[in-house]
DNA sequence: CATTTTTCCCGTATCATGTTCCGCACTATA
DNA sequence: TATAGTGCGGAACATGATACGGGAAAAATG
């Protein structure tokens, strides 16, 4: 995990669809030394997976919500945990804080984000939750790396 | 956009290194169809476009967190939306509820997000802001088609 | 109802690309 | 000075992406 690494993830984040040979020519590489590497970090995880973005709205779900759940003792029991089944559910993440529980939802609209709530507070141990609904996604991407390029030559792997 | 195309997405969206050939036999079709599909969902914009997960932790970012930011006039402003310069920042929305902007960040530490946090603060017209730190990810992922193959045959496109 | 147009599909052929293999240069270790 | 390990590149091969032509079914049109 060197500074190569580093910017190919950064480009491949952009356009996963690019080839090993123009990938290659960015980074000064041949084509079979980026296949290598690549190789290697979807291995070892740093990878975790290629996957393409779907835009929301145009498969009929513009509705994207935040949702705290706030639960009395433990929450994050398997109940609680099962609503992942549900396709609208994108995000579950435990956080410390205020709350317990945070949800990122996207939904067909108003009429299914109430069923998912619902089935939420049908779950055993919650008390409340706060939705908060996306007016405007100004930026949505994943982890980045050019920061690391800069900062952290420390090669943390 | 038929109910092929949306169970074309969703495995797309597990595996988008599949081969127009596997992908064909899923869905009953043969490459060159299947490949015909995925341009124009490309061409549409309903694919926007195909990249990698990155594990936050193995590039040193660790530390993620939601970031509520409450500001007093009309908070979008440029300075504001100048956060996502920041690589720091994976999203940012504008959210109806009790406060006014929500940022998805992922930092490499404590530190790290505090210079985050003072950036907001200094930028104009921000009031306060609520920190939630993601203890741990159960589940994080791209928007689903799956239900939309059972419910949402009325082809919404 | 007949005709035209559009849409969607497939088989084939070609070409670009992914992938493997092998030898070379460099480094570190003893 | 050996020796093993690592990363790289060129060439060769295997696989997959893409263009093309044509046919069947559906939809639009008269």
């Amino acid at each position: 995990m060197d500074a190569t690494d580093r910017k190919l993830l950064a480009i491949l984040a952009e356009d996963a669809t690019i080839a090993f040979r123009d990938l290659g020519e960015k980074l000064g590489l041949s084509a079979p030394s980026v296949y290598e590497r690549v190789k290697k970090l979807k291995s070892q995880g740093v990878i975790k997976r290629t996957t393409i973005e779907i835009d929301g709205e145009a498969i009929g779900c513009p509705l994207l919500a935040f949702v705290h759940v706030t639960t009395e003792g433990w929450g994050k029991t398997p109940e609680m945990l099962s609503i992942t089944d549900d396709p609208r559910v994108e995000e579950l993440h435990s956080v410390a804080g205020d709350t317990c529980i945070l949800l990122k939802v996207r939904c067909e609209g108003t009429l299914a984000l109430e069923q998912l709530l619902k089935r939420v507070y049908d779950t055993p141990g919650v008390r409340s939750t706060r939705s908060y609904i996306a007016l405007n996604t100004y930026m949505e991407r994943g982890p980045r790396t050019e920061l690391f390029m800069k900062n952290n030559n420390k090669s943390n792997c």
